[in-house]
This record gives C-alpha cells, structure tokens and sequence, in this order.
RNA sequence: GACUCAGUAGCUCAGCUGGUAGAGCAACAGACUCUUAAUCUGUGGGUCCAGGGUUCGAUCCCCUGCUGGGUCACCA
C-alpha cells in the first residue's frame, strides 16, 4: 500500500497543526502572511551591526552629538502605545530598549511596517535588527530611536516569558529539568547564566595561559582506550567494530601523560573528559573535565606551592580578588593554603591516632566511630573511610591534605621519611576534593608490585581497583625521571569560582535522562483495520497512538472521540459512520 | 536504591468535607505618540500525568504506574 506525494503532504500538514499550541499555529501563520508581504523572515544577508546594547548605554553621554548605530538581537519585550511602542531587544551583551514610533519608521503613507508587521507579525523572540540613534526618554532610560527595522529570523515556539522588577524576578524559568533540556531557553531568558559560562571560559583560559607561560606542552592522548587505568573507577565500555573488541573511554589521562614524561617533555597537560560509569548527582556528571599536569625533576611540594599560586591567580582573573562566595562561606585562595598530614587531620577531627597502626587495630576504630566497612576494605580504604565521613567536609577553606597511606595510592611514590605513607597530597576546598597531586611513582619494579596488589584487591571483590597497563610499565622500564602531577577537576574548581552549589549549573548540557516518546504505531498498522490514512493523526490525537489502545474501547466512544478532534481542529474531514468505526474495531486481533 | 514533595492553560501558579476548573503573564480583537512587570476594554485557550478503585458524582480520597524535583545512600 502507497499513497501519492499529496495525500502524505496533507497527512503531514494535519499532523502538524494537531501538534502544535494555538500560538505556534499562529506564529506560523505570521510567518507565511510575511513572506506574503514580501518580507523574507530567514534573509541570507549580513546584518551589519553597529554597537551592542550595554556599550550604548555605558558610553552614552546627554551633551554628545546624535549617535546613529544599527543593533540586533532578540525582541524580548514589546509595550505598545498606539501610535509608538516601546520593545527592548536583547543581543550577546545585554538588554536596551528601542522606540519606535509610527511615522518615523513609516514616513510615508504606507504604515504596514509597523502597524502589520511590528505590531501584529512579529513576536516576542524573533530576531530584528534596528537602525537609528541613541537617545534618552523622559523617564530616563537610554533607547535607540528606530528610523529602519529588519526582520532578520523568525521565532516559532513562545519563550517563557520571565520579567524583572527591581531585582525580582516575575513567572521565572525555573524548573531545572526544562532549564537543562532546553539550555538554549534558559540561557535566552535567565539572566546570569551565561556569566557562568563565560566565568568558565576565563578559569581555563586563565589555567592554559598559566602552564604555557611555564613553558609546558599542551597535549591530546586517549580517550578511547583498550585499558581504562590512572584512576579508580568503574568505566564506560563500547565496541570498536573494525577490530570486533570492547574498548574503554577513559577514566583518567594520567598513565599516557606520563608516558610523555618518560619520552622527554619537561611538562605536560591535558585539559580534557573524563568518563566515568557512576552516579549522576549535584557533584557526579558522568562526563567530567580535568587538567592533568606532569613536570620532570619536581616533587609534591613544589607541587603545592604551584597550585596554590595558580588557584589564587584564576581567583583573581574571574573575581577580581583572591576571594570566592559559595553561600555563606568566603573562601579565601590567597596562597600559601594550610598543609596537614591526613592521620593528623583524622586525629584532630576524631581523636584517633593511626599512626602506625596495623589494618585490624584500625577496624577496630572504625567500629568504635560506629562505620559500615565490610571485609573487602584494606587498610588504606579504611583511612580514606575515616576521613571522608569525619573530616573531608569540614575543611572549607583551601588545604592540602598530605602524605596519604600507600594502599589507596597505588600510583605515588613512597614518602622520603614516614613508612608506609607516600607523597600525595589532595586539595580540599569547601569540604570536597578539588585535587590530587603526587610525587610520582617511577620504580619500576615497585610500581608492578602495587598494580598486583590492586589485582588482589580487585579478587577480593573491589569493582574500583586498577588494571594492570603493562605498556605504561614497559614505559616506566626505560626510566621515568622525578616528577610531580596533579590532577584538578575543572567543574569543581569553576563551581567553586562562580559560586554554584551543583555541577549541573557549570556544565552547559549535563547529562539527563533521554526524553520519552510516547510510542506510536506505524501508520501501515491503522491502514490495515481499513481506517483512512486521512483520519490517522485524528485518531492519534484522540490518544489512540496504538492499534492495541483502541482494542478495550467502545465504538460509540472511539466514534466520539475522533469525531470531537475533527470538529475541535476544523480539519474538515467527512465523518465517519459508527457502522464503519465498529467496522475497523472489529479488525483488531 | 530509600525517603519525601510535586505533575492543572504556551509560562508561573491557585483550587475549601468530593459537585467536571481560576488568576497573572503570554496569545487574539480594540483604545492609546516617552512606556518600562506599561495601562484600559473584550475574547479564545484545559486528556486537571496515566490506569484502576471508592462514590450518584473524583483535579481532590485510596491503590498502582510514569515523569521530575529535593534529601540521603552509592561513587576518591
């Protein structure tokens, strides 16, 4: 069964009006009554702009000569007058609001331009762009005076519309969901969130300016990757056809980067994703940014001193001084940051020394401190236990937490003078990790040792434990020199620079859900019960978007139904009889 | 995964022991040449998330499900 070309454009016609509101019907009526005019409402050409609307009004001066300019932008607000109207036009900057009165835009006796087409066809969220020149209203307010207006993009869906009064926001947009979805919307109406973005942009220019001024290489390794290693985390798995075998999307860039190391770079960084198969939550998005840092010759603490400084100076660079609000709290990035051993942390926040303890002595503080552990947990996840329930939150300004156990280091470089700690420090700010820094581990031989390890932990049952990368071994083998990393989470760090509580507010698409569909039924399927390929989007717009929806229901019911969506939308079909209804029913298996 | 709250017009939200729905904005028609959440008059617009149950009758009560928010858990 084939329908010709018209039969389907005229399906799909029905089928559009049926799902579309009343004013996208409208719009779209505009839209052609427009181009009826003569007015293309998508032009090709070039609008050559002028000034945008926040310098007009910052450089505006009452006594200077009249200044012509040619803005556009979004019509974000139109308050008709009759005769003149005011609207205010929203571009890449900001808000300024034009005048327009009739006969200035209209000197002659034709008056469609403004009383049709500004007045009645254009809408809020279309793009126009304006010519004429800046001047100031009686009630103050600096305005462009419009001599010439151009219809330069048409918009068809209404944007919510979210107004402002003295700071207060009206029906603003708020719902998270839709404002995530549709970051396009929320970026149009909400003020302040494209800020957030361009802070963003400024932390990692900042970031790349910082490490290229000392002289270290920008590189790209991985992301697609046979062994996900560097971290401790379950992955992403996908299938590389041409080989037929699953691949990995990485967890880290640390083991490529110091691969780099070991051929010869004095330092290098990535800024790039990191994937990883956990939560979603305020502080989780399973795609994540780091920068990763490796420098030869170095060590953890000139590590610290180098982080503290580059912190300060990004604070300082989005902020304008070396402080950033997060709720209630400032925190202060002015270097030098406090620096304090991990078991003197636990001791401060608890009261437990752990120095030197063996793993059962510390099972038996963690019963004590009343813990969840299970057998799986070796000693140095106990510690990390520890420290993450009683003391990771309460450090809110920034501090370095150093010289963790070796058991949840697998990757660091034994400590030059405690036993059984290594040189690692985390940065903690606002009571969460910002970053993980070590001295690196380059013994070869010890490194395979501390991968076997993970391997036992991993039989031990611990889905997080490393994979053992024998080429980053291999690598290590022809000699890795000194070197100190660091690992920065960059939509923490711009969190913690712009303000946001959840990672969602610093990430233009975090990830959501996919959107359902509802489910429809092909149309062959209606066709095949005999029900006219005309009355298709009636019946699925009476909510029978199955053949099976329609099998309980009574023809007299189903006959009013589509008979009701015929009458409601005017689509002007003739209506079936319930002999004909009870007809295509009665076909249903 | 647990708890909790919510889902009503294009948007933001009301809706009383249970009697099939309202406001503001947006839209439409009209008035108005310096307004600014413009104002004034009028109009249209709803699968009250879905499916069961109780009831003469359910947006409302009960159950189940779906979707989402929040909190917690998991997750360096």
């Amino acid at each position: 069964m084939y329908f010709c070309t018209l039969e389907i454009i005229y399906i799909r016609y029905i089928m559009s009006l049926l799902d579309l509101s009343e004013q996208e019907i409208l719009r779209r009526e505009s839209l052609k009554e427009l181009r009826a005019m003569g007015i293309e409402p998508y032009p090709a050409a070039e609008y050559v702009v002028t000034g945008y609307s926040t310098d007009l009004k910052n450089n505006f001066k009452d006594d200077a000569p009249q200044q012509e300019v040619s803005i556009a932008g979004r019509l974000m607000t139109r308050r008709v007058m009759g005769k003149a109207s005011f609207a205010e036009i929203q571009d890449s900057k900001g808000r300024i609001q034009v005048y327009i009165s009739r006969d200035d835009l209209c000197p002659g006796e034709n008056k469609d331009m403004y009383n049709t087409v500004f007045k009645r066809l254009l809408d809020i969220g279309d793009f126009i762009g304006v010519k004429g020149y800046v001047f100031r209203t009686q009630m103050g307010e600096i305005s462009v005076h419009v001599s010439e207006l151009t219809v330069l993009s048409k918009s068809l869906k209404p944007l919510p519309i979210v107004k402002y009064k003295d700071g207060v926001a009206y029906d603003k947009f708020d719902d998270p969901e839709l404002r995530y979805r549709q970051r396009y919307v929320d970026l149009v109406v909400n003020d302040g969130i494209k800020s957030t973005f361009e802070k963003r942009a400024t932390i990692i220019r900042t970031l790349r300016n910082t490490l290229d001024e000392a002289g270290y290489t920008e590189v790209e390794t991985p992301t697609l990757q046979s062994i996900a290693g560097g971290a401790s985390a379950r992955p992403f798995i996908t299938h590389f056809n041409a080989l037929d075998q699953d691949m990995y999307m990485r967890i880290a860039t640390e083991l490529y980067l110091k691969r780099l190391i070991v051929g010869g770079f004095e330092g290098v960084y990535e800024i790039g994703k990191n994937f990883r198969n956990e939560g979603m939550d305020r502080t989780h998005n399973p795609e994540f940014t780091c920068m990763e840092l490796y420098v030869q010759y170095k060590d953890y603490n000139w590590m610290m001193s180098f982080t503290e400084k580059l912190l300060e100076k990004i604070c300082i660079a989005v902020n304008g001084c070396a402080e950033s609000k997060m709720g209630d709290n400032v925190i202060s990035f002015k270097a030098p940051f406090r620096r304090l051993p991990i078991l003197e942390a636990i001791k401060e926040k608890t009261g437990y020394d752990l120095d030197g303890k063996s793993e059962e002595e510390i099972r038996e503080v963690c019963k004590a401190l009343k813990m969840e552990i299970d057998d799986t947990m070796g000693k140095g996840k106990l510690i990390d236990e520890i420290f993450g329930e009683f003391c990771e939150g309460t450090f809110i300004q920034p501090t370095f937490i150093t010289d963790y156990p070796v058991e949840m280091s697998p990757l660091t470089k034994m400590h030059r003078s405690k036993p059984g700690l290594t040189e690692r420090f985390e940065l903690m700010v606002n009571g969460k990790e910002l970053a993980n820094a070590y001295s690196e581990l380059n013994d070869p031989i010890d490194q395979e040792e501390r991968f076997k390890e993970q391997m036992r932990l991993a039989d031990k049952g611990d889905d997080e434990a490393m994979i053992i990368d024998q080429d980053f071994l291999r690598a290590l083998q022809y000699g890795m020199p000194p070197t100190s990393g660091i690992g920065i989470g960059i939509d923490r760090l711009v969190m913690l620079m712009t303000g946001q509580t959840t990672i969602q507010e610093v990430l233009l698409f975090p990830q959501m859900k996919p959107e359902k569909k509802t489910p429809k039924d092909a149309d062959a399927k209606f066709l095949a019960l005999g029900i006219p390929a005309d009355w298709i989007p009636l019946v699925q717009k009476a909510g029978y978007n199955l053949v099976a929806d329609m099998k309980e229901v009574k023809p007299q019911k189903f006959h009013q139904d589509i008979c009701g969506v015929n009458k409601k939308y005017k689509v002007g079909l003739e209506n079936p009889s319930v002999d004909q209804v009870t007809e295509w029913l009665g076909k249903i298996e």
